[in-house]
DNA sequence: CGATTTTGACCCGCGC
DNA sequence: GCGCGGGTCAAAATCG
């Protein structure tokens, strides 16, 4: 339908707009300001209405359209306010821009509704008043007639201006998954890289060439290449007991390091990030294992020994206090559970205080060891909302459904750990993450850095802001029911659009590597199966359950713009740097991000490592 | 018969 | 130190 002008419009800004974000405002107000001038200044233009609607096709197009107004032939965004400089200096570019910077800061006082009354006024009193004997009725009702354009002109260029600022949101809120994405694919390969030294020292014991071959034939599917938590065997026994501060030195850093890395929070409210805690409790709970690697690689060993009998490491005590970061995800079901494409296994269920409906404790059961487990449990208030907690990070290949999931919890988390890095920026990097996250309503993404554990919250139980959620529907035509009750059977968790906005995001290589071919109207039952031709048994109550994250996935698959969009946001936002969003560059998660927006920046957003986080997937599949 | 769920017991941290 | 509550374990029960 509107491919062609969404795409326009989405690619346009997306480059545009990100590139340069601040001038958003700047680049709308002026050009109301400057006209109401130049339709006084200039004679090109008897009445300020015939240059709005110029200036106002621009608006998708400032570079084109402007410079083919301008005169000056420079940027468009100098357009703004290159007709006063003309009087000025038109050679000079560099005394255009400083003259546009301080223009700038006086104009932004002038406001549309300035000029707007301004003319108002005069055409109100110059009725009667002004009689420079030229017809003044006739003068009137032109002034009126352009007043009325202008108003009307006003009002679109406001919905307008509304209308980019989502779509500023929403490239940001694209950059920061993709963000968190590329960490998580760099996490990866060094982890895959460290997992191979691991094999390494596991083939000592005689099988090294075999092992070899194996890690580094294409067939066979490296730990490293998995969502993450390799390095838990890895680093962790290598090097038990590195301080918070090694961690940024450049040691495998894992997803799980990424999205749930645990912070300490210590009895003065401080929150240490300790990277270390991750690896502390890997190396807790896989303590037996670890020293038979066979356990390491096999399933979910019930953790007996570390218990009593192993001797009680000193991170365990330590781990007791530090906490994971969770994602909490609320979404209205009446399903037991909603169907995240993950395998859960049921291990406890307890009566939490001041809740009549029991909590249950679920343990991934897609591979061995998986350490991501997830708490699920209604809400007291409103029992058809289930509230469902992830913990920790998957370290198999998960399906695209089940990435999506995944990718989503790990931004989540890494959103509120990086968050938490200090107070100040803390907070504010907080906010603006739930923000970007969740761009479409910041009321949807909260973080509680105040409970025991690091939360991030996503509400979806909300309904979009109309206003922040630009994309048509059939964009993000997922089947989600928007009733509570009527959601529960297809999805179980009934997200609504914002969540696949949100998974879809982190989806973006998975899905599209998937190749899906769905329809839309496709029930989303139909896209599991679609997609995954063996898809890996489900278990018991998730049978019946259609995987939500997968109808996004598709449902995201179908709409080639957001692809396009991502690439130019990518492209863009990374060729510009990261700064913007680098507030915790200390972090060295954010040293990841940076190395990895170094390397992407020189190639499309499906770099090696997204190759390589696909190709696990497949694996996986 | 294996996998999963159920469910009581246990462990642990935290607040008083 | 004690009790409470959250989280986990593990044997028994259940399911396919």
């Amino acid at each position: 339908m509107d491919k062609g002008s969404r795409l326009s419009i989405d690619s346009d800004p997306i480059g545009f707009f990100v590139t340069k974000p601040t001038p958003i405002n700047p680049f709308l107000k002026p050009k109301w300001n400057k006209n109401p001038e130049n339709s006084m200044d200039s004679s090109n233009n008897r009445f300020s209405g015939i240059g709005f609607p110029v200036n106002l096709n621009c608006r998708d197009d400032q570079a084109t359209l402007v410079s083919s107004d301008d005169r000056h032939a420079g940027v468009g965004e100098m357009d703004f306010f290159s007709d006063r400089n003309r009087s000025q200096d038109q050679n000079s570019k560099a005394s255009t821009v400083n003259i546009k910077e301080e223009d700038a800061a006086s104009r932004f006082h002038l406001d549309v509704n300035t000029g707007l009354h301004l003319l108002t006024g005069n055409t109100g009193s110059d009725q009667s008043t002004v009689d420079d004997g030229i017809s003044p009725n006739a003068e009137d009702k032109r002034a009126k007639s352009e007043l009325a354009v202008l108003q009307t002109e006003l009002d679109r260029m406001n919905e307008e201006n509304q209308r980019l600022r989502g779509m500023v949101n929403q490239v940001s809120n694209n950059y920061n998954n993709l963000q968190v994405h590329l960490m998580t694919l760099m996490q990866q390969q060094q982890k895959r890289n460290s997992d191979e030294t691991t094999q390494e020292h596991q083939m000592l014991d005689g099988k090294v060439e075999e092992k070899k071959q194996e890690g580094s034939g294409g067939g066979f599917m490296v730990p490293g290449q998995f969502m993450d938590l390799g390095p838990s065997a890895t680093v962790e026994t290598d090097e038990p007991s590195q301080s918070s501060s090694e961690g940024h030195s450049g040691s495998p850093h894992n997803n799980l390091e990424v999205a749930s890395k645990e912070y300490r929070r210590q009895k003065n409210n401080e929150i240490v990030p300790f990277e270390q805690h991750d690896k502390s409790e890997f190396v807790d709970r896989s303590i037996g294992r670890e020293e038979s690697p066979d356990q390491a690689s096999q399933g979910w060993v019930p953790n007996k020994v570390p218990k009593l009998n192993a001797p009680k490491n000193v991170d365990q005590s330590a781990e007791a206090t530090m906490r994971k970061a969770r994602v909490s995800v609320r979404a209205r079901s009446e399903a037991p559970m909603i169907t995240d494409g993950c395998q859960w296994r049921k291990y406890g269920q307890k009566m939490a205080k001041g809740n009549p409906c029991p909590r249950a404790y679920y343990r991934c059961t897609m591979a061995a060891g998986c350490p991501v487990r997830k708490q699920v449990q209604r809400c007291a208030e409103d029992r058809s909302i289930l509230i469902t907690t992830y913990e920790g990070n998957h370290n198999h290949p998960l399906p695209p459904a089940a990435m999506a999931m995944a990718s989503t919890t790990s931004a989540a988390a890494c959103m509120l750990l990086s968050g938490s890095m200090s107070s100040a920026d803390g907070l504010m990097n907080s906010n603006f993450l739930a923000r970007t996250l969740l761009p479409c309503s910041s009321s949807m993404a909260t973080i509680s850095a105040s409970a025991p554990f690091p939360t991030v919250t996503l509400d979806l139980t909300h309904t979009p802001n109309p206003l922040q959620f630009q994309r048509p529907p059939t964009q993000f035509h997922v089947p989600f029911p928007g009733g509570p009750p009527a959601a529960a059977h297809n999805f179980g968790g009934a997200p609504p659009p914002q969540l696949a906005q949100v998974f879809g995001q982190n989806l973006y290589n998975q899905s599209k590597f998937s190749g899906l071919q769905i329809s839309q109207d496709v029930d989303s039952t139909k896209f599991v199966y679609q997609q995954h031709p063996p898809p890996p048994p489900q278990p018991t109550h998730q049978v019946a359950q259609p995987s939500l994250a997968d109808a996004v996935s598709a449902a995201i698959t179908t709409d080639p713009n957001f692809t396009a969009a991502l690439a130019a946001a990518i492209s863009s936002i990374m060729g510009a740097g990261a700064h913007q969003y680098n507030n915790n560059d200390d972090h060295n998660n954010n040293n990841n991000t940076d190395s990895n927006n170094n390397t992407a920046s020189g190639s499309t957003p499906t770099n090696s490592n997204s190759n390589k986080l696909n190709n696990s997937n497949f694996a996986g599949n």
